[in-house]
RNA sequence: GCCCGGGUGGCGGAACGGCAUACGCAGGGGACUUAAAAUCCCCUGGGGGAAACCCCAUGCAGGUUCGAGUCCUGCCCCGGGCACCA
């Protein structure tokens, strides 16, 4: 659609505009040259700085273009980078991108570009927008994770890994996203379906990579109290996803059988009341009876259907409970007695053992499953008092022992130690803590990733890939094919490699690296990202991290989050790193939705940035996307709303060009006065301001930094309207700390003032404004008057008045009068410098009141 | 079911236990203008009143307190996370 003539020849708006406006893209352009030129942004010796801020946003994908939405997370981090410059810190503020992933691979195979390509023209035209929001990145830290010179450091991780044993090569279960055409983590599994196409997920029994987490469990769930800084809600996230239990494996021999059949119970009390055991359709003794044909064919065709039904269905709570008996006896450990074992669906194979001892009174899925086949039930807890097991639903609290033989009469605490006791003692079991977290399954059946660096000999099996060999290259010439197999394979040139060992020809390994293992250390190669002899810097990481402020979106509370603590942390044992967290503070900004949904390409609701920067200018989009809300909660975009922050920089403006109409008054504003009067109103004004707005943007309250300084301008023009002259010293002050507390917010604008008012250096290195005491006192001050906690007067007093004086000039208000009239006082409450409360003994009948029509 | 948030004008929201509704948007009225836009000024929670002023209102019901949007108890609703986790 072909814009209009005029947008082009006004300065201001789109539309044809007259009267006040300031001159955004003259500014704009003019004050991103300075800090290019200048170099405002870029550290030059890691080693060097003293007070230091490593200042981070969550690095994006290069999808191609950005929106509002993700503009707040750049305006946030630039504006705290900003600030913490102004306070005098070194501050490393980095961009880079999460470049290898699934789109990119999509667009290959729908559009015939490759990978390569297309990621690099979004990465082009992303930073474009970066730039034109005013966001002021040390580009020449730059990193891109599809760049040969940075994966080649993460096939040198996964290579670290192996070598300590944390990465291995395993056959399980995986989750399976039909539309992908590839495995996936269980963290990248929503509600059963693939978190990015939201197809259900299937199951499949594969050979895959995984990185051993679980070593880590329980020093990321340890750990996560070092993490003061980060939102108590994350931290809870992470700690119901490693989640931690404490219980007992126990071994239930098998009749017949050589092999125990193990569980995990966090009820080791319960244990005499175990009538029956389950495990899940995948447990290793379905396929084993299977092996010796010793499955009916009933059980046969059940595990079938349940392997084949999607993860959605199969594991939803409301899904019936469905079993079948196995026909093997296991043999209770303590009792002796048999129990049937059963396959049924309400057991899973991911958690524990994929086996459990069913102690159906206490226990409700036991109780559904037991009450549905008619299978013993066996009350072994019985609490003093009520509720306890009544044959309608299970019991699932604590309290004594009963039909436990030698257990009867311990309490729960007490009879789980004695029980595990007698099981240890029986070489029948131990006490266990067990975790729900998983291994991190990390490889993929992809192309756009990075290689993992492993080879297969015919001789000597699976050999590293030597670190000298590194990287091992993606190649371009590859056949796009949504075929489920990595495209890696249709390079004969690619598979064929030589064994480490021998120097035979050997096989390569064709599947990439999830791209999570890519940003999960991304933040140390900021640090050093040119490197070429290492993956980073260790004694500049360590003097740099962790990062004082990470800054990003809730989505990634659990898997980047996780993932890049873990890494972490293996690298702390590796000696690789000093410090056992990446992150010291953590900052999650909410989403911002229009028309009451997340902005989707799909849904048509995207609000792009780019008119309106064009339109307002960047700072007035910034302004707006601060003033917005409290930026860790959602909020609702507002086309209108954007005007009134246009408007506020238009009037800011209109003081500035006015103001240094005359210049000497910059000289009397040096001056010390002690104005008083209106004057002496605007100054306190002014530094309460500072004071508030220094406040606001320490607590990442932006909204309300940003209604500061329209009250502050408002203040200003006030005073103008009242009388006051814009050429004064007061002014003069005011309109130079108004552009300091300006800056990290609406940095063109005040640069291009500075500038005015006269500076030769940039506005980026001016201090952060202090406010002045003396400026603050006052020598009146209003005190609000109550009576019986209402409000009926307020009066001017001295300040420091002594509460008696206070007590009195209250009760000798007319309009207090008028409310105690009569009444006996039963109490003066006197808050110094606040108010007074004047409480009255109550009448006893009711006030009149109005007769209903 | 369990664990986090949150519920304040027409809207986004503000408020160390102490003047609820700052700031902005929208709306109404006015000034300027041939007119419009832009800009500037005034009004704008509900009810009553000519006015002074009074009453009511921060999801609901209680409680603590001289005083509660804020703290406590119980509920309702909305958003998010986890969930046959043994």
């Amino acid at each position: 659609m072909p814009e209009s003539r005029q947008g082009e020849e006004t300065r201001g708006r789109g539309e044809a505009t007259r009267g006040p406006s300031y001159p955004f893209r003259e500014l704009s352009e003019r004050a991103q040259e300075r800090w290019r030129k200048e170099r405002l942004f870029e550290l030059d010796d890691p080693m060097a700085a003293d007070r230091r801020f490593y200042c981070l946003n969550m690095f994006p994908y290069p999808s191609g273009d950005l929106h509002v939405g993700h503009g707040r997370n750049y305006i946030l981090g630039d504006a705290v980078a900003r600030v913490k410059k102004m306070q005098g810190y070194t501050v490393l503020a980095p961009m880079g991108w999460d470049a290898f992933g699934l789109p990119a691979e999509n667009a290959a195979i729908a559009n015939q570009i490759h990978p390569a390509v297309w990621t690099k023209k979004n990465i082009a035209r992303m930073k474009t927008q970066l730039q034109a929001w005013g966001a002021m990145y040390d580009w020449n830290r730059e990193i891109a994770s599809c760049d040969p010179a940075y994966y080649k450091w993460t096939q040198w991780i996964f290579l670290q890994l192996y070598k300590r044993g944390l990465a291995h090569r395993a056959m399980g279960t995986v989750n399976w996203c039909p539309t992908d055409q590839t495995v996936l983590a269980n963290e990248q599994v929503v509600d059963g379906r693939c978190e990015r196409c939201d197809t259900p997920v299937e199951t499949r029994e594969l050979e895959q990579w995984y990185f051993k987490i679980t070593a880590y469990a329980d020093a990321l769930l340890r750990d996560l109290a070092l993490l003061e800084h980060w939102p108590e809600k994350v931290r809870v996230m992470q700690a119901n996803w490693i989640g931690r239990s404490e219980g007992a494996s126990v071994r239930f021999p098998l009749a017949g059988r050589d092999a125990p059949l193990e569980i995990f119970t966090t009820r080791p009390d319960t244990l005499m009341g175990a009538t029956f055991m389950v495990v899940a359709a995948e447990h290793p003794l379905v396929a084993a009876l299977a092996a010796e044909g010793r499955l009916s064919p009933d059980a046969a065709r059940f595990v079938e259907r349940l392997k084949r039904a999607r993860v959605e269905d199969r594991f939803a709570v409301e899904t019936e409970k469905e079993g079948v008996p196995l026909g093997v006896s296991a043999i209770h450990p303590l009792s002796g007695a048999k129990l049937p074992v059963w396959v049924s669906n309400y057991v899973l194979m991911g958690y524990g053992t994929g086996a459990i001892m069913a102690v159906p009174a206490h226990d409700q899925r036991d109780f559904e499953f037991a009450t549905t086949y008619r299978l013993p039930i066996v009350e072994v807890i019985r609490p003093d008092q009520e509720p306890r097991f009544d044959g309608k639903a299970a019991y699932e609290g604590e309290g004594g022992l009963v039909n436990s033989g030698r257990f009867d009469g311990l309490a729960s605490g007490e009879g789980k130690r004695a029980i595990v006791q007698a099981l240890e003692k029986e070489g029948k079991g131990e006490a266990r803590v067990n975790y729900r977290l998983r291994d991190w399954l990390i490889s993929r059946q992809r192309y756009w990733g990075a290689p993992i660096p492993m080879v297969t000999c015919p001789t000597h099996g699976m050999q590293p890939v030597p670190e000298s060999e590194l990287p091992v290259l993606l190649p371009d010439q590859v056949e796009f094919k949504p075929t489920g197999e990595s495209p890696l394979l249709s390079n004969e040139a690619f598979l064929r490699a030589t064994c480490p060992k021998c120097g035979g020809p050997a096989r390569r390994e064709t599947d990439t690296m999830d791209t999570f293992v890519d940003s999960s250390w991304y933040f140390l190669r900021f640090l050093s990202p040119k490197a070429e002899d290492r993956a980073f810097d260790t004694d500049a990481v360590n003097r740099w991290l962790p990062v004082n402020q990470y800054i990003g979106g809730v989505e990634h509370a659990i898997l980047h989050l996780l993932y890049s603590r873990f890494i972490v942390k293996v690298f702390q044992d590796a000696g690789l790193v000093a410090f056992p967290e990446p992150f010291e503070r953590l900052f999650t900004q909410g989403m911002i939705t229009k028309d009451g949904a997340k902005m989707s390409k799909s849904k048509g609701n995207v609000v792009p940035p780019d008119t309106l920067i064009e339109r307002y200018g960047a700072d007035t989009v910034r302004l707006y996307t601060l003033f917005i809300g409290p930026p860790e909660k959602d909020a609702e975009w507002n086309d209108r709303g954007v005007e009134g922050a246009y408007r506020f920089l238009t009037r800011y403006w209109r003081i500035i060009e006015e103001f240094t109409a005359t210049k000497e008054v910059m000289a009397t504003g040096k001056r010390p006065f002690a104005p008083s009067g209106p004057a002496r109103d605007l100054r306190r004004r002014v530094h309460q301001l500072v004071l508030q707005i220094t406040d606001d943007v320490d607590r990442f309250h932006f909204n309300t930094a940003v209604s500061g300084l329209m009250q502050m301008v408002n203040a200003i023009l006030d005073y103008e309207a009242a009388g006051g002259s814009l050429q004064s010293p007061e002014v003069a002050e005011a309109v130079d700390l108004a552009t300091r507390l300006l800056a990290p917010l609406a940095p063109h604008t005040a640069e291009g003032a500075w500038d005015r008012l006269g500076h030769p250096q940039s506005v980026v290195t001016a201090p952060w404004p202090q406010p002045d005491r003396a400026a603050l006192h006052s020598d009146l001050q209003s005190l609000v008057l109550q009576v019986n906690g209402k409000v009926r007067s307020q009066i001017e007093v001295a300040v420091g008045i002594e509460q008696e004086a206070a007590r009195a000039a209250a009760l000798a208000d007319p309009r207090v009068q008028r409310f105690i009239d009569g009444e006996e006082i039963a109490q003066v409450i006197v808050v110094p410098g606040r108010l007074v409360n004047v409480v009255t003994r109550r009448r006893p009948q009711p006030k009149p009141h109005q007769p209903k029509p």
